[in-house]
DNA sequence: TAAACAGAAGTAAGCGTTTACGTGATCTCT
DNA sequence: AGAGATCACGTAAACGCTTACTTCTGTTTA
């Protein structure tokens, strides 16, 4: 490996003008400095980030935290974040399997002694006392509440979901199901909650059998299937907490001859890109993904070059039209 | 933040002592060897991680280049990897984009500044003189071959697609189209290759006007859609480069009433999982994602530790099926 | 009982940078 | 023309750790 030394000795230089002609501070002459460079190059040398963050102060390294890199959402989100960590020249870091919450306690103390500059936590699932795993590291809570301490950038998830909920019923719906995500997810309990402010508003029934667990996977809202397509129950309508859930109902009405959204409709939660490629469409509840991404990350750099201020940004979901839904065959009066 | 200087003024130790108390090395009694873990976790002692990498020769991190990781093929890609980082003490940096060569090269040049230990380079654009890239660094190529230099875990792309074509040949089909990959991608003409020689073999037109270009994502898929069904093209079967092109393509179908597989028959190739959950279900050629994953860390890792050999490993695709392929209504004679 | 040795601890160098400070040489201004 | 300012560069410390080497104490061995 060519270090500073080697350059310098070709140079004829200190290390200390090698190393401010590299990073074109003041203190050399244009002269030198270029001739630095044009060696630097010459010898293939490249600088140590290692050595360079043990006497900065950065690492110009940034974690994500997500709970399930196989969702959908997630890469998605990945990318809006991984562009803005790019714009500010630090690299990201991924740590998965955020869902558990002992692999987040791990993981926080891996990236702690790793000394990255900040975190973006997404959706997972904390214990109550959670707040020292995120002591001393500028942190950012994307979709979930952070701890007491914490900034975060949420959608308002009880807003939305009673949104959806009431779109269906404004079109007709009067038993409207709800495939939940799981229940230690702070995300899931608000989509469960604005889907029972609605059924309840609008006086339509949202006892627990119309709630059925899903876990945010397809399986889950494949599994479910039978249950809320069960003729007792009724249902002319489903809201799912997300879009995989969807996913997975649509494939088990079409593995039953069910016609969507002639027999049944179907909302989800998300608007993940693949939701555009369902059959049928899926209409669904979209977050803003990119956009997610991008204000943690900027309010995450913010944090990092010393803002004091925690804010909490809430952003909207939006209802993206498909062809999932329908008014019920038999609107009951 | 405290360091190993605190503890060892706390403990009225050397800082060495501490050194290998915390990592218990041999020198140390018993005694104080626990009576310094103590008092380091009182003191809420975090090793730094980069002073320890600059002595050190490890940063025990690795990288992995991704064309998109928006494509599902590659989260699932990434579990697998991540968890043999996860059970060699390494941490996992992401690097996406590197479908773009000119992100390929940025990405490197920073991952070499950042030391890591090694990287596994997925399906990228590369140039044909890339080698210099991953010169010094322990790197493993994942579906694709590397450049002269450098390991790699490939599935035998060729052999996949052919056979995958020749399944809808053997069910009657005559005419079949090909979606292809981005034609830049080793891994996009390994299959058109396949797809070509299946066709050939059995007698069948593999011209021109049969492949359509597509770009590996739904919208590729779907906007070929016209030219595939387009009744002068009289296509009974199309073979699609991926899943996502698949995915995009039933998309197309649905939306214009064709139904498959009665209509026509789909194969993808790719075997992500939410091929299983598409309507009708997808008949795919399914790629070994995590065995392929694993074996790619693998290698990396036995490289990591000064293995010298550079292996190559092929792995072969299985026809998952679906029910988006059947005998086409009117065998010709 | 002296010599050899093992164990526990300390000293200090080194990893590759950045940067505060010091030192001449050249320049500016009155 | 001499004092101060400016410039280009060098010296050395610091970042937090690991580790080769040294030192000291106490134990074993002949």
């Amino acid at each position: 490996m060519v270090t500073v030394y080697d350059v310098a000795k070709a140079a004829g230089l200190s290390i200390a003008s090698v190393s401010r002609a590299l990073n074109n501070q003041p203190g050399v002459s244009q002269a030198t400095s270029q001739r630095v460079a044009h060696i630097a190059k010459e010898m293939g040398y490249e600088p140590n980030d290692v050595a360079r963050s043990l006497v900065g102060k950065s690492t110009r390294t940034i974690a994500l935290l997500v709970p399930d890199i196989a969702n959908p959402f997630f890469p998605e989100l990945v990318k809006s974040v991984q562009a803005k960590a790019d714009e500010n020249e630090h690299v990201l870091l991924l740590a998965d399997g955020a869902g558990d919450r002992h692999r987040v306690a791990a993981s926080m103390t891996v990236l702690r002694r790793k000394q990255v500059d900040g975190v973006i936590v997404v959706a997972t699932a904390l214990t109550v006392d959670a707040d020292e795993l995120f002591v001393d590291i500028p942190t950012v809570f994307l979709d979930r509440e952070g701890p007491r301490l914490g900034a975060s950038v949420v959608v308002n998830n009880e807003a939305a979901a009673f949104a959806a909920t009431t779109h269906l019923i404004d079109l007709g719906h009067r038993r409207i199901a709800h495939i939940a995500g799981p229940i230690d997810l702070e995300v899931s309990r608000q989509r469960l909650a604005g889907w029972r402010r609605a059924c309840s508003t609008a006086g339509l029934p949202s006892s627990d059998d119309l709630v059925v667990p899903g876990n945010f996977l397809e399986d889950g809202g494949y599994n479910v299937g039978t249950h809320i397509t069960n003729p007792s129950s009724a249902c002319t309508a489903v809201f799912a907490a997300n879009d995989l859930s969807a996913i997975g109902f649509l494939a088990y009405c079409a593995d039953n001859h069910l016609s969507v959204p002639d027999d049944i409709s179907v909302v989800g939660f998300d608007g993940i890109h693949l939701s555009r490629y369902t059959t049928p469409k899926l209409t669904t509840m979209a977050q803003p993904i990119v956009e997610l991404g991008r204000r943690a990350a900027d309010v995450l750099f913010d944090l990092i070059r010393g803002e004091k201020s925690v804010p909490r940004i809430v952003l909207s979901a939006t209802l993206l039209p498909g062809a999932s839904v329908a008014s019920p065959k038999a609107v009951l009066q």
